[in-house]
DNA sequence: TAGGCGTCGATTGTCGACACTTTTGGCTTG
DNA sequence: CAAGCCAAAAGTGTCGACAATCGACGCCTA
């Protein structure tokens, strides 16, 4: 144990693995919207909030640095990675490269457990629709996308998709809602489970070709509704 | 400027950017395989050759851990990874899918000077087999795929790229010799080349599948037949 | 009053120190 | 002679400190 300042009534991380709790807090901070695009992530305030020292701090956020969450600026610090429609644009090329090779192996091995979570997923998101709950679909969406890379049977694929997957919530979590109704959301699933059961590749292809195409043009139209405005932000939200 | 024990004659880096700087070193140790695969890095020694301190290198370890050379292990330190044949071998999955893409957008974008460039490299590559130079080849062939997903136009897909290949140099580093033949080598590519400057999508994802499934089965198969006969360093890093 | 310059505070980059864990090596014991 | 145990050594995890640098603010000058 340590004697530290303590400044008050704080968590307190539990030792000898504080810099991964450290990368994981500030990962849900930035994919939940509380650390917007372009905030700058003060050591030393980071530090003093959860009652630890810079160094694990500052190792956490190398970390996210390289996983594209935070940006660093050499003797400026780290700051929340801005994302450009161009590159939200590019990020989605390679969801969609990802997504299909993924889809078309999880076809390929379809075990009847696997195919049953699809359909669970699946039904959960028609019901989180039905109680029209925008904040829970967009995980469960990406619960849905992430299930079927799992079905893939590739590890290394399964975290390229979670890497994706973090960047994009960035500006998901700005957004905040997304597209327009939930339960149209849900449906456009369907096609691509349905592909996946039949096992054409073509099919398949083509089917999450259709959908991930809807959802990208979507984002990238409420992101560029949303942001063009401020060529440049003087000073970026938070001093 | 800083006054340190300075123990003698070592480079001493450049200020101010000491954690990309160490991270580098040690990625082209690691890619040339003066670092094998499970070797352990050491904070402390890696601080003391370099004639700085421990924190810049345990920054630059994280850095190369969610880059997935090094492998973290709490409270023993970082090792260098270990792939198994099967890591490699979803690497090359990965690879397959992001390239296959890649060569189909280049050659959607393909410009004069794109083009020109891929000549020369190959040209190049068939120049290094002549001299029978089987150090550079590897790096040669490096640079012919990279020079594809450059010419895709998307920037987060280089970045993508690098990644794996960084990872599968770990093994390739590890082989040496790549393959048999440099000059076979050269020639697996022509057909690449000349399909994405046909451009039409199906013959290029045929031959950069067959080409990349090659190669695939090359390395797994060296791969085995290298490391199994040890199932186990005395302590598998792992616990 | 607008623009440029110097100063001050805040923050980063890096270091050395210290406590605790793991590993190593030797010594005892069956 | 092998196995097990204890002590010393090495190495990691974290901290607090300090110098260098950056940005903001206010003052001086035109």
């Amino acid at each position: 144990m340590r004697a530290m300042s303590r400044p008050v009534g704080l968590p307190v991380l539990a030792e000898s693995d504080l810099v991964r709790q450290v990368a994981r807090r500030l990962t849900d901070a930035i994919v939940q919207g509380r650390l917007p695009p372009g905030a700058k992530v003060a050591e030393a305030a980071v530090a003093r909030e959860l009652g630890i020292s810079r160094a694990p701090v500052r190792e956490a956020a190398r970390l996210l640095e390289s996983q594209g969450l935070l940006k660093a600026s050499p003797r400026r610090g780290f700051f929340v990675r801005e994302l450009s429609s161009q590159e939200v644009d590019e990020l989605y090329d390679l969801r969609l490269c990802v997504e299909r090779h993924a889809a078309v192996e999880a076809a390929r091995r379809l075990t009847p457990a696997r195919r049953d979570a699809l359909r669970r997923q699946l039904d959960l998101m028609h019901e989180i629709a039905r109680r029209d709950d925008p904040a829970t679909i967009v995980e469960a969406d990406y619960q849905f996308h992430r299930l079927i890379c799992e079905a893939a049977g590739n590890g290394r694929l399964l975290r390229l998709f979670d890497g994706l997957a973090s960047e994009l919530r960035i500006v998901i979590g700005l957004i905040g809602r997304l597209y327009d109704d939930p339960a149209e959301i849900a449906r456009t699933h369907e096609p691509v489970l349905a592909a996946i059961e039949a096992g054409h590749p073509e099919r398949i292809v083509a089917h999450v070709d259709h959908h991930l195409g809807v959802a990208r043009r979507e984002v990238v139209r409420l992101l560029e509704s949303l942001a063009p405005p401020k060529p440049s932000r003087i000073l970026p939200p938070e001093a």
